[in-house]
DNA sequence: TATTACGTTTACGTTAACGTAAAGTAAATA
DNA sequence: TATTTACTTTACGTTAACGTAAACGTAATA
């Protein structure tokens, strides 16, 4: 597990632009060490770069994602802002379930179209 | 069942915008029938807009959840277009598979979140 | 020592997906 | 008949998330 990660490799680890790292820097996701000019990556910024994407792929905005980075960390506070913390969680998931009842309705349906087209195959097949 | 909507029903029903309804034709993603200048969607346009909106809560573009409406039609074609259009619908599905890997991941990141409030909120009551 | 490789800042450009406003039509209702 | 109510077109504006280009610094290598 290396220590540090130059933005040229954490770009190429992930499939994105030395661009894309810098514009999440910009606007406050990633807060990279310096070394005299150049950036610096720890392991932490690389894990931070990575549910960045994660959220990325599935259709959060930067600033969402951000919000769940945050919660991420250990809850504290008092009680009425544990509570609070509690249905923030809660609105959070009935998200992501629902983007997972999303997720199984198109999947079901792509399978029954490829079994469509196996059969159509078949049919191809059975006619030369 | 309803067998025609206006524009108006259309977009309380899904909670958008008619403007977006009307965006959505503009770019070629509907094609409503007409009573005049007025317009009429059938029970497949609601469909198509249903489709839409769940590539949109998954994060695809309007351009993939075009690509993926087309794929549910009965397919059709020789032997080497139904064969590549397998092999299209097996990127797609590994895209949603990820798609699904990431959620999971997420959602069960939430819970232990979860978890931890409420042992905090324990601690607190705990306390009093 | 020249040049290649890798990095930097600054700044304007681009695209998708709508928002917003203006100005008009057409049917239903007071 | 006057006025809501619902709908229309046209057109410019906005935001997120980067792309792209210019001009420069520095360190390793030929």
């Amino acid at each position: 597990m290396k220590a540090t990660y130059s933005i040229s490799e954490l770009a190429e680890e992930f499939g994105i632009t030395t661009r894309t790292i810098r514009f999440y820097e910009e606007k406050g996701y990633l807060t990279p060490k310096r070394n005299g000019t150049r950036r610096i990556y720890s392991p932490a910024d690389r894990t931070s770069l990575r549910l960045i994407l994660r959220g990325k792929r599935l259709g959060l905005t930067l600033d969402e994602t951000a919000d769940m980075i945050k919660m991420y960390g250990s809850p504290s506070g008092n009680q009425k802002q544990l509570e609070k913390f509690i249905v923030r969680i809660g609105e959070k998931r009935s998200e992501l379930e629902q983007k997972r009842r999303d997720l199984e309705v198109m999947l079901s349906d792509l399978q029954s179209v490829e079994k469509k087209c196996h059969v159509a195959l078949a049919e191809v097949a059975g006619r030369e």
